[in-house]
DNA sequence: GCTCATTCGTCAGTCGTTCACATATTCTTT
DNA sequence: AAAGAATATGTGAACGACTGACGAATGAGC
């Protein structure tokens, strides 16, 4: 999983590939205003492939399917922090604990709705539309769905080597679920009411810890590598 | 949610109701034979609607897909259990409780692959076979996660409503996301691994025991309905 | 500069799905 | 029993996402 990983690092790159970073992106950019402007189905491939000047088929190559395109915004972040999880360099030190990465991972969601900016409503905007239309069509529910799953793998992997089990451990899983359903479960509310005087980020937070202080106590102790 | 009920039970079926019923049993009994036979890729709705006499059309006034066709018949004993849990009738007595309808629901999924049948063995092939297609083909992966959040949906209401907290409380979510989570990780190794020794209903009890215990303690009790 | 692999465009096609409209079948009412 | 309402089905056409085969262009390496 998570293929990419150069952009702006990786200096040697070959002019094939800054191009094909370049309709990448482009390919994002247009298609997020288009998506923002007519709806993910009132949008076809071949709106997008006339702006960016490419063929549909050419798009495909760039991206499984529609859906995927259009979760790109999304998928790059989370793709960062599966990275970091599957990093074998990383080691239980400060920071380096699972349940600390996913803390930082949902803080930079959270911030970017926290954080006041000329785009925030924009951007809550967008992200309510997407859901409205990831409840219609099947293939982004599909690809919405896959992500979800690839984070809970990846968590659970991640959890089950902080404490030297095997990677299909089972009670590792239940918790990476667990954590992943909490953020689910956050966001939608979030979505739904107003925001109502407290942080996204903080609420994130805070089921996270609720997570973490239904486990059985030894076995919190070893995920959050407490010292006795 | 959950639209029909009536098979052997409600006696006075009209006419057309009763044909209704019997092309609609047709085409889960030939799409399941054909699928099994060719694939599910490999079966077009013109394969189907030539045997059952019938066009694509008016399949698909019946099954709002070809995925839901397909997943026919994971969907009704689910929606049997939704109906129980939505009952209004339904009263905290025993085998009223939100975890022990669940648990009994676990018990006939489980019974169903535990005791040795001459059809087991097929039966066990088809669910391989159809996490397979289930991880390939878009619109099944969003049937099948529609088919999830449903029942998580449910069971979060039914457990508000034991608490007498509100239909979105985020504790019952968690643990009814706890639940199916549960449920699928034991259907994945049991699909994965052969049953060495030990039941499926076995196993995906246990697994609502871990999570249960896992409860704060008062919650449990409430949640199990444990008089004092 | 030449070869080679990769990448892209074109063309044609499949399949699921939707829509509008006409037809047939069942239910209801008199 | 027959007329009329309601509902189910068939027909024909179309759309759009996606796939495959094939040839042309383009950048990479010698």
């Amino acid at each position: 999983m998570s293929v990419r990983a150069n952009e702006a690092n990786s200096p040697a790159t070959s002019l094939r590939e800054r191009k094909k970073a370049k309709t990448r992106a482009l390919l994002i950019e247009v298609s997020q205003r288009l998506f923002a402007e007519r709806g993910y189905d009132g949008t076809t491939l071949d709106d997008i492939c006339d702006e960016v000047e490419i063929t549909p088929q050419t798009l495909l190559r760039y991206f499984e399917s529609k859906a995927h395109l259009a979760l790109a915004p999304a998928r790059d972040p989370q793709d960062r922090l599966v990275d970091l999880l599957e990093d074998p360099e990383r080691e239980a030190g400060v920071g380096g604990d699972t349940i600390e990465l996913w803390r930082r991972f949902l803080e930079r969601e959270g911030d970017a709705v926290d954080t006041p900016t000329g785009l925030t409503t924009t951007y809550l905007q967008n992200l309510r539309a997407f859901r409205r239309w990831t409840d219609r069509d099947p293939v982004l529910i599909a690809a919405s769905s896959d992500l979800e799953r690839a984070l809970r793998d990846a968590l659970a992997a991640a959890l089950a080597a902080d404490r030297g089990a095997p990677t299909d451990d089972l009670h590792s899983m239940l918790i990476a679920a667990l954590l992943v359903a909490g953020r689910g479960a956050v966001w939608d509310r979030w979505l739904d009411r107003p925001p109502e005087g407290g942080s996204l980020t903080g609420d994130l937070l805070s089921v996270v810890d609720y997570a973490v202080e239904r486990l059985p106590r030894s076995s919190a102790r070893r995920l959050l590598r407490l010292v006795e």
